[in-house]
DNA sequence: CTCAATGTACGACGATTATCGTTGACATGT
DNA sequence: ACATGTCAACGATAATCGTCGTACATTGAG
């Protein structure tokens, strides 16, 4: 691409993380599995994809087995918060309040799923003290 | 790419945008010097970009002067909107309250933020009613 | 042992991205 | 009238992504 792609996760890439942030621990073929519900894909496509994600740092490979079984480096909540303050950065300007703003519109949250935001609220406001 | 790329904005796509939506319909050197003050580029790279914009119909050309004028297709807050909406698809499988506790972690909001934002989901809650 | 099954490694391909250089049209001032 | 500068158009380039096929190694069943 040439410029600012630092380390970006890419969309098939993030298909992988989500698959072993749910499943644990998994093999290629287990990913596969996983992978080929959603997408007619072969299976050394998926393996690719988790050799390059290896590259990136994205996965740990352990090779002991003739399988070798692959994990997500980073946890959810890290990879997500990064993927958050991506976007933050490149459509909102930095601003936090745009963000929840365009969430809040993007999103049709039901009642509940508001009171849950807003306690969520609470808990930060909380340790701002 | 290949697979699911349906009309994602780039990079240097988003970078323009956000030129023309601070700066309004503007002419490709206009563009460009705001784009310069970021990054060294040389002009016929903004024009490109531009042009591929206009086949994307990210924005609209005016060829009514010599210098033709550009725009955005779409409003500043209809694009963020789509663009947090694929990112809750992708990264938060959909989860409007998994999005805004990345975001919350992801920024350390000001207590004046929170309030914004506090304000933000009482306007939201009396459109549920 | 032999052979099919299962795995990994690696290179290739088409599409897309960001970038640039060259070309040619059209003004404008002197 | 012509030289200079501005502009749009176009093609070329290297890098990356998602995908696949082929080659090679290992293993277990008969």
């Amino acid at each position: 691409m040439g410029r600012n792609d630092r380390g970006r996760v890419t969309d098939a890439e993030l298909e992988v993380l989500n698959i072993l942030w749910h499943r644990g621990p998994s093999t290629v073929r287990d990913v596969h599995n996983a992978l080929t519900e959603l997408r007619k894909i072969r299976y050394t496509t998926t393996l690719k994809t988790l050799q390059v994600m290896t590259g990136k740092g994205l996965v740990k490979r352990d090779e002991a087995q003739k399988a070798h079984i692959y994990d997500a480096a980073a946890g959810r909540a890290e990879t997500q918060k990064e993927l958050v303050g991506d976007l933050v950065d490149r459509a909102f300007n930095g601003s936090a309040v745009g963000l929840m703003a365009g969430a809040l519109s993007a999103i049709k949250a039901s009642p509940e799923e508001l009171a849950e935001i807003r306690r969520l609220l609470d808990l930060e406001e909380e340790d701002r003290t």
